[in-house]
DNA sequence: CTGAAAGCGCTTACAG
DNA sequence: CTGAAAGCGCTTACAG
């Protein structure tokens, strides 16, 4: 412990050793060998680095090598399960590699992801997860020329030539669409944001092929679009309008979680049972879903997948992996899982 | 755009303004005037940075003046409300001090957390923000030693002289007790997590206390004393057996929100009906607690209070900010708010 | 008012 | 088999 407590750099072990930097640096990095160090002075390095807990600085290796085997999550934002589940997996994954990995979130805030990315690219990061907001389109392909390799998780930047791994976003509404008319329901109304984001848009277009699909009415009134970034409350509250006036709806599909939260809120508010008054079915998995007494239908993410497939990805291009041992080479859909609970469960009478 | 390509060092836009290293740095500080630079140079560097998208690489600032404008939010999981909420008040409050945050998570596991720290330590990361677990004591020991700052938040460890802030547990649960003695309810259990943290001891012992002050007996079979990190299944499970051998009970005391989830589906799974046939109290808000019809009646930990204050707390330490200006010097206890929801309504009959 | 030089802690040709 | 030297991009006494 004692021997820990002062950093040590190379120079002074190499004095201590009665070596030189060059020969200590090459021990350290494994290629005593490659370097024919002989095995004595070797051990003898090994040893004192041990002794006293000497490690190479990460800060000047990377200034003189340009790396830093650091890969970078970065997140519009870090509450939540998507994220929180990303991480955990990519994490494990990343270590496989030798990568360590850092976070960051943009919160939907354009300067302060600026900032952020300023700050990130000149840490010799070398590889980005992101979850793209509109508008990084710039900041993206600015790590790109600087030589980062960057892979987009959740959404994507058309103008943007990194691969991307999401969920089948059309196909999700799709099942769920299926599935509420297989159960009877015929009015279904759909609330989602506003939010200029790729996924949103493919799940509206889903809901609209669902309901011709089944042979069902499109009512450009059953949609209601969520303003981004307002308050819970106004949240909320704009639900709960809706519910109101839309009564003789029969099912709710929910483009994303925060909004089926948000919803079951204002359903508990109008004091509306469900499954009994009204259906319900939501886009993301939440824990909230599953507590809710009989269960939250809803379209669960394969977030585990996007995260291996994602650091793969990242992997590849880095040169860690070879694209044909993956077999994946580009962007990837993967397929959502339908996880059927009590809220869209026809009570029979 | 195209002038950002390619980083540029201070060296170029050295000779690129007919200057020398040395008046670029000054100038790009702030000391120009302060080192009597020309305001003509001064004007012609700061164009030619602007122009060239020149900003000094932090790598090599911080190799040099062992400085980097960073702190670091280390917590157990990053998954939760806890840790959103902490992170976004944390950020907003180092960015008042120009500060940047980045993010890891512990997950309790001790050996790769000593991995982690091992790399921010010679990251030159100046502050730490830390949800201790128990075998840490001489991790965080390490970081003060080498002259890091640290503050303790949600939890303490007794052996480092580190400030901390946390809510008041003890209160916390003796409120939640007297709200359940005054609701009518007598025979309340207590589920919590045999994890030896301090606020969860805390908890415990205000239970017995919030029994004794309300003259109800203790018995200790009516606490449920949970392995930390079971699955999540195993939780419910034994949360279920645990219901079904004491239906005696009406009331429920959750020691915190993971918990209390877990609870939430046991008595799904049970049909059994909140708060007619038992009521139900959680320390730690969580999304599905005012989700759940009629809502969870929580103990809330004032986190952005929290987050504040650990901030504070840190910037004094990095002596940016004096202590008789906030008026807080050491340990925080923050006191717990009550929030009664209809869990905890006994029903009149 | 401005610049040359040292040094932060490393790695890597190059030389022997 | 091993070491001296250059250089990554900065900052900061020191000198003039």
């Amino acid at each position: 412990m004692d021997a820990l407590k002062r950093k040590i750099s190379i120079k002074e072990l190499a004095r201590i050793t009665g070596t030189s930097a060059t020969t200590v640096s090459f021990v350290m990095n494994g290629k005593a060998e490659e370097m024919r160090i002989s095995k004595s002075v070797a051990d003898k390095i090994l040893k004192a680095s041990k002794q006293h807990g000497y490690s190479p600085n990460p800060l000047a290796v990377s200034l003189r090598t340009g790396h830093s085997n650091i890969i970078m999550v970065l997140v519009e934002s870090v509450s939540g399960n998507f994220f929180a589940t990303l991480a955990k997996v990519v994490e494990a994954e990343a270590e496989q590699y030798g990568y360590k990995v850092m976070y960051g979130s943009t919160d939907n805030n354009l300067p302060k992801t600026r900032d952020m990315m300023k700050l990130l690219r000149q840490m010799n990061i070398e590889g980005y997860i992101v979850t793209p907001v509109a508008g990084m389109q710039e900041d993206i392909q600015l790590l790109q020329a600087q030589g980062k390799s960057v892979v987009m998780v959740d959404s994507y930047l058309d103008k943007v030539e990194a691969p991307h791994v999401l969920v089948d976003n059309f196909e999700g509404v799709v099942k769920g669409m299926a599935h509420l008319a297989e159960a009877g329901y015929s009015n279904i109304g759909f609330v989602t944001s506003d939010l200029a984001l790729v996924q949103m848009a493919e799940r509206e277009k889903a809901y609209k092929k669902g309901l011709q699909s089944h042979k069902l009415p499109f009512d450009k009134k059953n949609v209601l679009k969520i303003p981004y970034g307002i308050s819970r409350e106004e949240l909320v509250h704009t639900i709960a309008s809706y519910l109101e006036t839309h009564k003789g709806l029969d099912a709710l599909f929910f483009a994303t979680n925060y909004l089926g939260i948000a919803g079951l809120e204002a359903i508990g508010k109008q004091k509306i049972k469900v499954p009994k008054e009204v259906a319900m079915i939501c886009f993301d998995d939440h824990e909230a879903f599953h507590t809710y007494p009989g269960g939250i239908t809803v379209i669960e993410q394969p977030i585990e997948e996007i995260a291996r497939t994602s650091v793969e990805l990242l992997m590849q291009q880095l040169g860690k992996k070879s694209a044909a041992a993956s077999g994946n080479t580009g962007n990837q859909k993967l397929p959502p899982r339908l996880i059927v609970r009590g809220s869209t469960k026809k009570p029979v009478r």
